[in-house]
DNA sequence: GATTAAACGAGACGGTACGTCCGGTCTTGTG
DNA sequence: CACAAGACCGGACGTACCGTCTCGTTTAATC
């Protein structure tokens, strides 16, 4: 996961799996107290016990770094099953807005999104540690409402992949675009609104 | 425009308009070639034939200088009139992708916003540089559409905001999350679907 | 003198003189303390209270600027006059020898002229800043001994060059070689006795 | 010769004999490309064909080591016997500035004498391994000439030793000086005048 | 022939300094 | 007063070596 050509050479000294976590839990508490911009190379190894060397070795730079420290935190959302498909988007939903307005998320999502711009491998980096690990709530979402039938099956499975891109779309944005960019708070009743209006939507266009 | 307390005294030399222009358009021509993480106040001055305290005389640094050089980018974004509300969502989610396929506008509005997150004055800049002044599509966007009555009249214009700033958030939203976070093209067939589901949406929790 | 293309041009802010001297001085501070394998380029800037890029802007290195900071030392070394040749010399011997056991003077002379073996540019520097100052002492002695009538006048100009370029190699080199490789003490009785050879192989050999 | 307490422990693998030629030879052909200040320990590792650690088992760093690889090079001065004094030392004072010119030789004499003047245990360290040995020349040199009857013989065995310690620093001292501080040529007509001037010396001192 | 203990190669480790670059400020002279 | 020029202080960059350490692997002398 720290990546970086690990030589896989069985001779020398083993890399210390130690300094790995301690690296990125370093660059979280880097990120919470000093923001993306401040954070340093310099700072993180201090914090973390750790030669800047032993940093480098492992990631090619802070882009990297930063990925790798946050995409665990998105992990920690969860589908819950409280019965009907729009009560459990709208707790995703609300499970989202909390992560973001975690300090650490905040301030690295969007730096990072915003150098993957230039850097192509560090746009597949995002895709593989952050969105496609988190397209597994829409993917759930979708089973259990067919289970309940509150949404038809697909019939072909070739469309179920695009549809399933466009609602994790839909729901991520809309929820980072309301939170980040224009600044206002994500609260029940905001959530209850973004999802009726999203509920309507999939009922409406789902046979189309 | 270009801000900081003009001293607005009424002797000395007066500043130079087109130096104005010129940082502009050296800052845009920069964010090209560079993109933001490599771009600087020093090469900016150097493009621009401009000293570097001019440029410090003007805007307070790279956060502020950028969200003024890509703010105007924005107002490119027109509603055209094709007859119905979806061909005119179709229209401008379209604009809106092409927009961010140029490269001073990708790379600016994912870093400024992303350092907006721990700089209040940022953020109230770009909402008002760039956010408020684009939600004019969606405002004008609806009068048409319940002139034409694809959408029932607001009962109570106490409603209509947060409506409209939903609406804001979910079309811009998801269509930067689907260019710039996911890294999927945004084209004609993925626009269609998109619109559908939103009309759908819109349609069906309008009377609820 | 701190050298380094200094661009002449008149605009701009002027270097500073203060820095300068603060700098070379800071530097033999260093030697003194650290001693020349200690010494850093970012220790000498942060006890003259000074960037390190100013630092840079006047030097190439480390090796340059050690060469200017220990150069004036040597100009501290100058001829009395006693009366006669043999004491002037051995007076200078002594002040020499006193020069090298001052451990800034100790600790660079050799370590420049090791980098210099590599380093075209350093050696003219050395010669330059060091060798052909000193030369005075050894002219100045033989005008002084050949108005005395201690030693014959030159016959032919082109003749003295060389004899100076011997004497000054045969004192300078004997004495570093005592102080420094042999590390034995130059006391009186050493300065005695290396002046008493020296003056018989001039007498001896001036004829020739 | 490689030095650092042997453990003399009769078990186990015992150092590799061969190892220690392949450095001390990587040495000298690193002096030779790299020059001192350029030369690492990693690199001569790497150049022998030996982990580092076994580098630092035989020496304590960077000038034992070179302190050993230069030492030998001297050995290969020899007193020819061409039948008087003078022409013996004319010999020598040519043979020492060829070894001069040899860039290991250079770099490293220099560069390890610079060091010792912070480092009495590298101060004696060199006086054992070159100094002392080299004197052999002077001692010898003497008694061929007290044998011809060139010079007198000493009549107290005390006084023997300083003057040694005099002639041994004014020969190796002025060649060193001219070589590589003033960097000029010590060719046959220089060496000429330098023995000239050393040999009336020697005659004119010694009756007194 | 098995045991044993040190030497060995490889390479990761915590440090320190490097020389460069940039940010933002200041100090000149000119317009 | 604004401006171009450019020196200034501070601080982070990513790299290179240092000397130490931890591995698994020889390799000889002793049993």
């Amino acid at each position: 996961m720290p990546n970086e050509s690990t030589p896989s050479g069985r001779t020398g000294r083993p890399r210390s799996a130690a300094a790995d976590a301690a690296i990125l839990a370093a660059t979280r508490d880097a990120l919470v107290e000093l923001g993306w911009s401040k954070l340093t190379m310099g700072d993180v190894s201090a914090r973390a016990g750790v030669a800047k060397t032993t940093l480098y070795r492992r990631w090619a730079g802070k882009n990297e770094l930063v990925v790798d420290a946050v995409a665990e935190l998105f992990d920690s959302l969860e589908l819950p099953d409280r019965g009907c498909l729009e009560a459990d988007v709208e707790d995703v939903v609300l499970q989202f807005a909390a992560l973001l307005r975690r300090p650490e998320a905040r301030t690295a999502l969007m730096a990072v999104v915003a150098e993957s711009t230039r850097d192509p491998a560090l746009r597949d980096r995002i895709r593989s540690a952050i969105v496609d690990r988190q397209k597994r709530l829409v993917v759930l979402g979708r089973q259990r409402a067919q289970a309940r039938g509150e949404l038809p099956r697909e019939p072909d499975d070739a469309l179920a992949e695009p549809t399933t891109d466009l609602i994790f779309d839909v729901i991520a944005g809309t929820v980072v675009h309301r939170a980040l960019v224009s600044s206002e708070p994500v609260d029940d009743l905001w959530a209850a609104s973004f999802t009726a209006l999203l509920m309507h939507g999939l009922r409406g266009s789902a046979g189309a």
